[in-house]
DNA sequence: ACCGGCCATCAAGAAAGCGTCAAAGGTGCG
DNA sequence: CGCACCTTTGACGCTTTCTTGATGGCCGGT
């Protein structure tokens, strides 16, 4: 979850940002002052900060250099001065935008985005656990007590579905449809197969699978 | 030398900008339209594009579109509409930052160096090493054993692909689109061809990679 | 207890994908 | 205009993977 420092010191703002960012789906904090804005980021450790350089107790550019101190998170001013010595003066300090208000609540969420894009760039996918195996279905790789797994196209293509799906049952046409065609429906010897090479890759027993399981007679469930 | 492209089809604009970031102490280069824009970043690799959104042959989107399968330098729009749904449009496409004409030079010069700088400070190493050899991806250089390897086009562009996602695997038909264009889907010939030399180049084994994998039926790996 | 259905496993032949070599178009440059 | 380099093709062994068939075990129904 990308966490978003707010920092206003008028309220009404700071409460339609922090309802908008986490509505879409963002972790919000506010702060109302730049001292307190200060702690807050040393504490939480932001994605990126929102800031209003109209605060009563620092201007702008302190609270920007005091961030600038320790983080590279980006940015984001709002100001209701659109002089451009102002504009420059916080660009230059290190902040990486600068709106002015009046701002679009739709286009402020996109320059969040762009700004957080950048950061995200080289990020980390999400991994799942099958026992002592893990899954990263982003990388499309497997580690397994530290060595890497090999699996096939047809293998990830039949895992993927199965961990699409945690805990469900996937019946044997759904599989046969989404790995093999619309044209595979009874084809279930497949299934067998592949099912078997997975679970000698992934399971500790393959012989008593614990985490890839048949349902005999309707499908197979992967179970976390 | 930062190098940044302008692209604008208004002659007294891209003049004025080429003037004052010349005179900032930028590398510039200007082209008038979409395509020549497309063409002149393949050949430049700028560090920076300034990107008019009204071009006469091209929909401002598209170039964005264009430009990000290739590079992911900072990309700041120019635009006269200043309607949300603009800017949105563009941001989420891939640019870094707009600014509505008019604009102040002076706020757009700020705005180059909040780009820029985040491009540089922003933490990514830009040495990659592939076993013996060194790449680097923003001066698009490669050393091994001390002496200069030289890489054509398609490699730099294959090559970019794959080091910009350590550890992932690449679908081949993602390699394709990226480096050969979204009309090209099956012809994985050329993925070998440009794979075999790549590990030539770079492979301390070419027959035996270690660093820029294959994985059968499904794409490669650059694993670091 | 017997039988039939379903599943796991093993063992081939068939097919697809990969690496490599070689050579024909294109393009820019001197 | 010719040259050099890069890109685009084509073809051929070779390995890996997919497909297919056969065998044996488990379980519920008769």
């Amino acid at each position: 979850m990308i966490k978003i420092l707010v920092v206003d010191d008028e309220p009404q703002i700071a409460r339609a940002l922090r309802i908008n960012l986490t509505a879409h789906g963002y972790e919000v904090a506010t702060a109302p002052d730049g001292a307190q804005a200060l702690r807050a980021a040393a504490a939480l450790v932001p994605d990126l900060v929102v800031l209003d350089l109209g605060l009563p107790d620092m201007d702008g550019t302190e609270v920007i250099a005091g961030l600038r101190g320790w983080t590279s998170a980006p940015i984001l001013v709002l100001s209701g001065r659109a002089a451009s010595a102002e504009k420059i003066a916080a660009l230059d300090a290190g902040a990486d935008d600068y709106v002015t208000k009046p701002f679009d609540i739709g286009e402020l969420l996109a320059r969040v985005r762009a700004a957080t894009r950048r950061g995200n760039a080289g990020g980390d996918s999400p991994a799942t656990e099958i026992g002592s195996a893990t899954v990263d279905l982003a990388a499309r790789t497997v580690k397994r007590d530290g060595a890497e797994v090999r699996l096939t196209k047809t293998e990830w293509q039949l895992l993927e579905v199965l961990l699409r799906n945690p805990g469900k049952l996937v019946g044997q046409r759904e599989l046969l449809h989404r790995v093999w065609g619309p044209n595979y429906d009874r084809e279930t010897n497949y299934l067998r197969q592949y099912m078997a090479q997975l679970r000698r890759k992934l399971e500790a027993d393959p012989a008593r699978p614990v985490h890839l399981l048949t349902e005999p007679g309707m499908g197979y469930r992967f179970k976390p």
